[in-house]
DNA sequence: AGCACGATTAACT
DNA sequence: GTTAATCGTGCTC
């Protein structure tokens, strides 16, 4: 337990899965002129080094990729299906690439705000997917690589409720198509039980 | 310079 | 269950 506040770099440099993992519980939060939206992260991923060939950094270091060789705490954000912006936390040493793929957040913070983002969407909907809770934060490639340890910082994660054992889930990740085994298989998605799912 | 595809979403049959 | 939307990135020629 601590105080309130920015989670310290220290929780994100560690193993990406055991950030991930740490992850639910914590609250998510978008900060913006007079605008606070948020909520609780419900589901995240791991993605961490060249040799996982599902993540981004299989490539090695490009103008991409660099923002995961970097310290930890900083927002990797990409565009990707040409439409859809990602939030990614960065984990690990510096100079291991790896990052943490924010799927779904309950939101509690600035709910009008996120509504009316989401405009014609019911509720369930609002922030359940990677790109949806992008949109519904305001959130895209002008942030990326902002640390997210400063007090200033215009995307924080604070302390939450801790989820136990118990309540959490560790499936393989979503949308690895042509990811090949043993990488497309491992459990490295983590998210709270218990709530309804559409996903497989 | 060109190309295939993507850590997705929403709308449709 | 199927599919269009839409463009940056990394790879091949």
């Amino acid at each position: 337990m601590q105080a309130p506040g920015s989670l310290p770099r220290e929780f994100y440099a560690r193993d990406t899965r055991l950030v991930a993992r740490e992850l639910l519980g914590m609250t998510l939060v978008r900060v913006e002129a007079g605008q606070r939206t948020g909520g609780t992260i419900t589901e995240a991923e791991a993605y961490r080094g060249e040799e996982d060939l599902a993540c981004h950094a299989r490539a090695g270091r490009t103008r991409r990729t660099e923002v995961m060789y970097g310290p930890a705490g900083h927002a990797y954000i990409y565009f990707t299906y040409g439409m859809h912006w990602m939030l990614n936390v960065v984990a690990e040493a510096e100079g291991f690439p790896a990052a943490v793929l924010i799927r779904s957040i309950h939101p509690t913070l600035g709910v009008e705000t996120i509504a009316a983002r989401r405009d014609g969407q019911p509720a369930q909907h609002w922030t359940d997917g990677p790109a949806k809770l992008c949109q519904a934060l305001n959130i895209d490639g002008r942030l990326h690589g902002i640390d997210l340890c400063t007090p200033e910082t215009e995307i924080r994660v604070e302390y939450g409720e801790p989820v136990p054992d118990t309540e959490v889930e560790a499936t393989p990740r979503i949308g690895l198509f042509t990811v090949p085994e043993p990488w497309k298989s491992m459990p490295w998605r983590f998210q709270v039980k218990n709530r309804i799912d559409r996903r497989k």
